[in-house]
RNA sequence: GGUGCGGUAGUUCAGUCGGUUAGAAUGCCGGCCUGUCACGCCGGAGGUCGCGGGUUCGAGUCCCGUCCGCACCGCCA
């Protein structure tokens, strides 16, 4: 037998047996005389000794071990002289009979450790050593434990898991494809899923009621610490359904993984809160509900004193920062160039602290009389204490954007985005248009299969932009971890909706006829929903960035720096595909 | 496409106002050590300061360009 245990198993109730264990060298003590040697696997590390008065020989052939050697070693079971509580496995050490060196190993370019040494762009070089060390491999266990239990789940369900193709077709709106070129249709091209959004609607019109793919989608997109070229969805779609049935079902599986992979139980429905509430309170569409600090607009109370500022504004916005009116002039300062950041945009930021005997004292004291600044911290709902921040623009959509960012910041610092806690909601009731400045049209803020509202329906041909859609993110702790809607099952609807979305019938035609021909085969009422299965993962796991659970990911600028690619392909293979390269005009 | 931060020993970093031979920790190599577990002690090796140009008597340090990494904006139905 290769081996008779893992590394991570064997106890105090072991002692006496005769073992056989295999891992990597994890480290050496040479004490002279005698030698420990810590040995690991995927399931813990092992305590090994060596000593020379027993077995001159062994003792020497250990000491000369390697960092990441790997070894076989064959011995007994004994019970600690000096145990080590740290270690699951520190009562009991493994004393040597024999010691098989399976494999040599050049030094690692990084320590293999709990807290690695090594930066990141180098343990992604030598991602297969990084996977070695525990907390990445257990964001991999995590992960592989979550789709078990999204299986488990939808199965009793009676889901069907069905997979769809992985070379698809190209298709306009949403984000560019990947494109992979075809050899036997030269000059044409396949593209990579985004999602299997029109595949699983057909699967409805097939009939199969209740599907779900743990998928791979692609997006040529740029990358963030949550946003990956490649990434998993779970995808669902429902026939037969309602926004609140799916909304339930799915709710449910949240519920579900959040009990048997965190053990927290949530009993409570999850809040549904209308697009439109989450923007005018939060400025975001997915907000962060682990705290309030909701918007205040202060347009009534604060314009028309004579503040320039103010008295031009489209929007004037504050959040009640509770207990942080001891920050100095210095923090007020660094938020108010946080805010001024180009990424934020803001002009300035004004501030009201309410002291401990109530008055209010803010950085415009000389525009407003107490009598105002009193109001506006009742409207507030501030008490001594409490620290007002305020931003104002003439684009009130920008502004509360800005609020938005300066709201998330001020929750970081004062400690309200806590990893362990968890706040879900629903955001429901989305727009079904945006307007794109860039195509000068109305855009799917979705996509475009999903249904208006029906009470909307009829302004789709008078107030397009102002049609509200049967579509519902899950967003927790400002992550949206999934979203889907109610799909339109009706050809004649579904060619209203590429009319505004500005196709001519014929492109319509051209590019979704495989979709509104299914729906003229008696297509039934649908919808679904799709999980981002990454950020699921790094949620649970208190991660800051989707590719601590991915076990080999894409860096910043979407290449695998491990296998190096994307890379040049040879003339010949260039030449199979009928592909001639463009040489890049000089700048 | 844009903004910010970073790039110095195998690794993680420090390096003052531009000034002598570029440092620390850790890792690595050698020696000592029989109860260590971040073992300890002694010794040693290890540098294209990302790359190119400029300013200067003199550049790791200042300037310009460029490449790479990270975060973000745009983008991501």
């Amino acid at each position: 037998m290769f081996r008779t245990n893992t590394c991570g198993e064997l106890r105090i109730a072991n002692a006496g047996e005769e073992v056989t264990l295999a891992g990597w060298v994890q480290r050496v003590r040479k004490m002279g005389g005698m030698t420990f040697l810590d040995l690991r696997d995927r399931y813990g590390i092992t305590q090994v000794v060596f000593d020379s008065s027993d077995d001159a020989a062994l003792n020497d052939a250990a000491s000369h071990l390697g960092r990441e050697f790997v070894a076989q070693v064959n011995g007994i079971v004994r019970e600690r002289e000096s145990k080590n509580p740290n270690m699951p496995t520190g009562d009991v050490e493994i004393v040597a009979k024999s010691l098989n060196i399976l494999n040599t190993s050049e030094v690692p370019p990084f320590t293999i450790e709990d807290n690695t040494d090594g930066g990141d762009d180098l343990r992604m070089k030598y991602r297969y050593l990084d996977i070695r060390r525990s907390p990445v491999r257990k964001n991999l266990e995590l992960r592989h434990k979550m789709t078990m239990e999204v299986r488990r789940y939808l199965d009793s369900k009676g889901f069907l898991e069905i997979e769809t193709p992985m070379l698809v077709g190209s298709t306009p709106e949403g984000a560019r494809d990947f494109v992979v070129p075809s050899r036997m249709n030269q000059g044409q091209f396949y593209a990579l899923p985004q999602s299997p959004q029109t595949l699983k609607q057909l699967l409805m019109v097939a009939g199969i009621d209740r599907y779900f793919q743990i998928v791979k989608c692609f997006r040529d997109e740029d990358l963030r610490a949550d946003r990956q070229p490649e990434f998993t969805q779970i995808d669902c779609e429902m026939s037969f359904i309602e926004q609140n049935d799916i909304i339930e079902l799915f709710e449910g599986m949240a519920k579900h993984l959040f009990k048997t992979i965190r053990g927290i139980e949530l009993t409570e429905p999850f809040p549904r809160m209308p697009w439109a509430d989450a923007m005018k309170y939060y400025g975001s569409d997915k907000p962060d509900t682990r705290f309030d600090m909701k918007f205040v607009e202060l347009m009534d109370v604060l314009k028309g004193h004579g503040f320039s500022v103010f008295d031009n504004a489209a929007y004037i916005g504050g959040i009640n920062a509770k207990g942080a009116a001891h920050y100095t002039r210095k923090q007020i300062d660094q938020l108010t160039d946080y805010v001024k950041r180009s990424q934020i945009g803001a002009k300035g930021m004004v501030y009201a602290r309410v002291g401990e005997d109530g008055t209010v004292k803010s950085s415009v004291d000389k525009f407003y009389t107490q009598e105002v600044l009193q109001e506006m911290a009742r409207k507030m709902d501030a008490a001594p204490g409490d620290l007002i921040l305020i931003l104002s623009g003439d684009d009130a959509m920008k502004t509360r954007k800005q609020l938005c960012e300066l709201r998330l910041e001020m929750g970081r610092q004062l400690g309200l985005r806590d990893k362990n806690k968890f706040s879900c909601l629903w955001v429901v009731d989305f727009p079904m248009f945006e307007w794109s400045d860039e195509e000068q049209r109305l855009m799917a803020m979705h996509h475009p299969f999903t249904h208006p509202k029906d009470e909307d329906i009829p302004m789709l041909d008078t107030d397009p932009a102002a049609v509200r859609a049967d579509a519902y993110d899950m967003v927790i702790n400002g992550v949206e971890v999934g979203g889907g809607s109610i799909r339109i099952h009706d050809s004649e609807l579904q060619a209203k909706m590429f009319e505004i979305l500005g196709f001519t019938p014929e492109k319509a035609q051209e590019q979704f006829g495989f979709l509104m021909n299914a729906f003229k085969f008696g297509a039934p009422p649908h919808g679904g929903l799709a999980y981002g299965l990454d950020r699921w993962v790094s949620l649970f796991a208190g991660l800051d960035s989707i590719r601590d659970c991915i076990a080999f990911p894409k860096n910043n600028s979407g290449r695998d720096v491990m296998l190096d690619a994307p890379a040049a392909l040879d003339q010949k293979q260039l030449d199979e595909l009928a592909i001639a390269l463009v040489e890049k005009p000089a700048k």
